[in-house]
DNA sequence: TTAAGTGCAAAATCTTTGCAAATGT
DNA sequence: ACATTTGCAAAGATTTTGCACTTAA
């Protein structure tokens, strides 16, 4: 699970405290899912684009958050859970799902992760984005 | 298999044919594998990149090729199979791998494409980005 | 105090829009 | 001849760079 201290997160990654990071993290733990640039900046209130970008890449590196790129090519960030160590592993670890009628993305943990394979090829890193019709807007 | 033929692929499709559009499905035809819009532009030389855009995104329309988002945002399109009569289904053919060391970018038929649950979730469409060594650069 | 972080201005990309000139049927 | 396509100029949008000011340890 995720550490819901935001202090707590940044020491452990051995990222200097500032309060924009702070405040940046605290759009994604009151989110509670994948959220985009314009999101993060409506939610804090008119951040420099610049310092934006620059925390969320250092973040990105950091394995705090992970990137998620949408088939439309819109971007969208979500925190890292703790088993999360690399890029890689953590694509592993579930499948990125847009609503098509919310437009909301989350992160879906699946059981049986897939694997595959192709002749002549190496394929070590997965990354799947799925869409459909989400929990709510099924109901 | 793919319409070999440039005119019929466009007469097929109800394209109108112009030089353009026949100079942008050469390059298609020349590399048998995705490109970018740069590479395009670089085979048939210096067309006006509005024109690029715009029969790019009248192809796609019109399922001859399909658009393809790395994770990295970079964008590259495919000549699409004859089997491929809407986005979706075309998708669900088959995965697309990024080779790390020649960074070429391929389209592989997968025997089982995988099917993903996710309680509560309806999920109707997999996009699956793969990434490894090629079969060229294995050997 | 001093190294790191931030904001602003401006550059660099990438993509779209509007309109006049060229091309296809 | 007439509708469609293309090229150019310019507008938008997004992301990056450089540098001076501010903040955290």
């Amino acid at each position: 699970m995720l550490h819901f201290d935001k202090k707590n997160i940044l020491e452990t990654k051995g990222v200097q405290l500032t309060s924009k990071r702070l405040s940046i993290l605290s759009s994604f733990l009151y989110y509670k899912k994948p959220i985009n640039l314009k999101t993060i900046r409506e939610h804090i209130g008119g951040m420099d684009r610049v310092t934006l970008f620059r925390i969320l890449s250092l973040f990105e590196s950091k394995n705090i958050i992970h990137k998620i790129t949408l088939d439309s090519g819109l971007i969208y960030y979500a925190i890292c859970k703790e088993k999360c160590s690399s890029d890689s592993e953590c694509a592993h670890t579930h499948v990125h799902f847009l609503c098509n009628v919310c437009e909301d993305v989350s992160c879906l943990e699946v059981e049986d992760f897939p694997v595959l394979q192709h002749s002549g090829f190496s394929i070590n890193n997965l990354s799947i984005n799925a869409s459909g019709t989400c929990n709510n807007c099924s109901k």
